[in-house]
DNA sequence: GTAAATTTGTTCGTATGTATG
DNA sequence: GCATACATACGAACAAATTTA
């Protein structure tokens, strides 16, 4: 299925820019595998209705983010292919990602600790005024950045969550040695925005793009909040998968 | 909050587009009430480092879509306040989007006879070429356009759909007539994407803003793929809330 | 193995849109 | 409104690498 084409050439987007988001979407959406050959440019030009240039310019965009692969005579090609991200009651990033062959890492980028204000005392079921560790995380899978992630956890519960976090990149890790065995997701919110900047900065997306706004709410196994989670997708570049009904 | 903006000069995107883009997350995110009125023009510019032109230029397309006012010789004024409006657990999201049955506010906009491609003859489970029906609908709700969708049906199983759908406004009456009682749902795969015109246009969003699209497939009860859906919603004011025991 | 066709890569020129001052 | 600079888009031609007949 080839994705509705219609540019448009007064919204201040320039048209190479709008073939491109098309492609990608394209390749994230599945039309495009990994591996598969893109059509050539002059079909491309055809079909959008450009020139052949911008077509080139597109593809160049691609291929700069490492997502095509074009070799003269032969042809372009689809060097990466989406990733899948299932959310369920046990989602774990870690595990989504190693599962489909790449390599997992999580970074610390950052850490504070301040008071539970009434949406935070809300989600994770504290009074107001508690103090809460906030800690920044970029996760990336094979050196592309993937998700931004602000997570907010009682301090009274995780002492030590950003020097354990920092040693493991793993919140999963982080919060054993706080002695929370599991843990599991209570209920999970999505939406999308704009990206902004100082996660367009972190994320590689570019201004004007649109990421994945996923709030979370993970229990422990008694049911008790244990953490709360705003985390930014690259829409781009992942998808969100749900089995079931939803 | 302002929020903070770096300004990309080849990005694809021209700077009084991207200028728009953030005072509009500033009236969404809340720091630009609605009512209240804007920096003058000269203050804007000297804050995004751009010529007075740039801003109003932004400006303008930002009054073009009902969003400001601006009045000479007082300022430039909120005049709307994005309406948000969440997917809850009483509220069902297979009812909302692609079966659009037990409350019809759907309406049909279009259908049409294609050939099945790769990634439809994939998803539904038929030889590529099976002549498929295509159904367009708008979501309204509260009179806001909320949720376009697309789905993709085989002919050969629901000849009448389209006449069945008119009739009823309901495509589970309309499958039911085809000897189909019930279906599932299988799958819902979840991204985020730059609006396409046509979108823009029936959903009233305007062009560079995001929105969720949520693939689906819907399985007849021998868990054959019975409908596949892509939906785009209008993100400004939606969102989604999956709880955890999917 | 060679020639032709295909496909990407490059270089001109021209026109229009965007942003500044 | 006007002059200037740069980015965007188009068109034509040709070169280089590869595949196909």
């Amino acid at each position: 299925m080839t994705i509705n084409t219609t540019l448009d050439r007064s919204a201040g987007i320039a048209v190479w820019r709008q073939i491109m988001e098309t492609l990608k979407a394209e390749i994230v959406g599945g039309s495009l595998e990994k591996g598969s050959r893109l059509p050539p440019e002059s079909e491309l030009a055809t079909r959008f209705g450009v020139n052949r240039h911008t077509v080139r310019r597109a593809i160049a965009a691609l291929t700069s983010e490492g997502i095509l692969r074009a070799d003269q005579g032969r042809g372009t090609f689809v060097t990466s292919a989406p990733l899948n991200y299932t959310i369920g009651p046990r989602t774990r990033f870690s595990e989504i990602v190693s599962s489909q062959d790449r390599a997992p890492s999580g970074r610390l980028i950052g850490s504070s600790v301040e008071e539970a204000d009434a949406l935070l005392s809300n989600q994770l079921e504290v009074p107001l005024g508690t103090m809460l560790i906030r800690v920044e995380t970029l996760r990336v899978a094979d050196g592309v950045p993937m998700i931004v992630g602000t997570s907010w956890l009682e301090q009274a519960r995780v002492p030590n969550l950003v020097r354990d976090y920092a040693e493991s990149g793993s919140i999963t890790t982080a919060l054993k040695q706080a002695g929370i065995e599991d843990y599991k997701r209570k209920q999970t919110k999505i939406t999308a925005e704009l990206v902004e900047l100082r996660d367009a900065q972190q994320l590689g997306v570019g201004l004007g793009q649109p990421v994945l706004v996923v709030e979370s709410v993970n229990l422990d196994m008694a049911g008790r909040p244990i953490q709360y989670t705003r985390a930014r997708l690259a829409a781009d570049r992942m998808q969100l998968v749900v089995n079931g009904d939803l």
